[in-house]
DNA sequence: ACGTGATCCTGGAAGC
DNA sequence: TGCTTCCAGGATCACG
């Protein structure tokens, strides 16, 4: 479910609720998710959330103790709860604020985690990521340098967390269909100023997908149980054999990667 | 080093 | 209606 602009319209919606409150209690109801939920976090019990940030996919509940790192996986979702709300299937984990606020993660399949940094370390996790996309560290310069050596298709070459972070399966098919550009054409025989426009059109596709509150396709909600409105605003992604808006060539869909992937055979070469 | 495919897990939709 | 098959927003890991 969740890119990053779900994921960075989960943070701004439990923000509010617990900065600069403290944690009281931690429950953990299933330790398995995709690496066991380690004991460490109890340490945060007592401690102030000083900031909650989010690097790629990932959120950071912060404290002086160090951070809980959580990631959505696929299906993940972030509510904020009174903490007397009954608990319903795949209500994983509660981290339960004063003041009866309760943030709980509900997770089907189990591809999110919870992690923990200490204070002062780095997690290896977060260690080897590439830039975040909506920053001046990431412009189509980067991407023409590090695809010279590229040869596979550039769909997976902006997937790839080392590229930039961030670019998921839907936003990657609707930024390379504004780009123009084809999700099968192998990385390195893209031009610098098509990587440029490539580059302006994933920070515009994301941006804009934040302002909208994500792109709801299943069963991803806000924090408050609203939909995100993005996906009226998608113009390949899950429109195979719709009618491309720019030239009404039929949108067709390929694997690539193993994922599906749209795009218009007309529009992008 | 690089690129590809298998893999973790559950639920909803589609097919028969 | 009910059973089976396929597919899904991610990302690590093993292997060629």
């Amino acid at each position: 479910m969740p890119e990053l602009p779900e994921v960075e319209v989960s943070r701004l919606g439990i923000t509010p609720h617990i900065l600069n409150r403290r944690i009281e209690k931690i429950i953990v109801r299933q330790r398995q998710l995709r690496w066991p939920v380690p004991q460490e976090i109890d340490c945060t019990l007592g401690l102030e959330i000083i900031a909650v940030t989010r690097r790629a996919k990932y959120l950071l509940i912060e404290t002086e103790a160090g951070a809980i790192i959580l990631h959505l996986g696929m299906s993940g979702k972030l509510r904020v709860v009174p903490s007397n709300t009954p608990i319903v299937k795949h209500d994983h984990l509660d981290i339960c604020i004063e003041d009866g606020v309760c943030l709980r993660l509900n997770d089907p399949r189990r591809f999110g985690a919870c992690l923990w940094q200490a204070a002062g370390e780095s997690s290896g996790m977060l260690a080897h990521l590439g830039p975040e996309p909506l920053t001046d560290d990431f412009d189509g310069e980067r991407l023409f340098q590090l695809s010279r050596t590229k040869t596979q298709a550039v769909k997976n070459f902006i997937m790839d967390n080392k590229t930039v972070v961030g670019v998921g399966n839907i936003y990657a098919s609707e930024s390379l269909y504004l780009a123009g550009i084809s999700p099968l054409r192998s990385a390195k025989t893209i031009s610098k100023k098509r990587y440029v426009l490539l580059a302006e059109n994933i920070k515009t596709v994301l941006a804009r997908a934040i302002e909208q509150g994500g792109t709801t396709l299943k069963d991803f909600a806000q924090v408050d149980g609203q939909p995100g409105y993005f996906a009226q605003e998608l113009f390949v992604y899950g429109r195979k054999d719709d009618l491309c808006i720019h030239c009404e060539t039929e949108i067709k869909a390929v694997v690539i990667g193993q994922r599906n992937s749209f795009y218009c055979p007309q529009c992008q070469t």
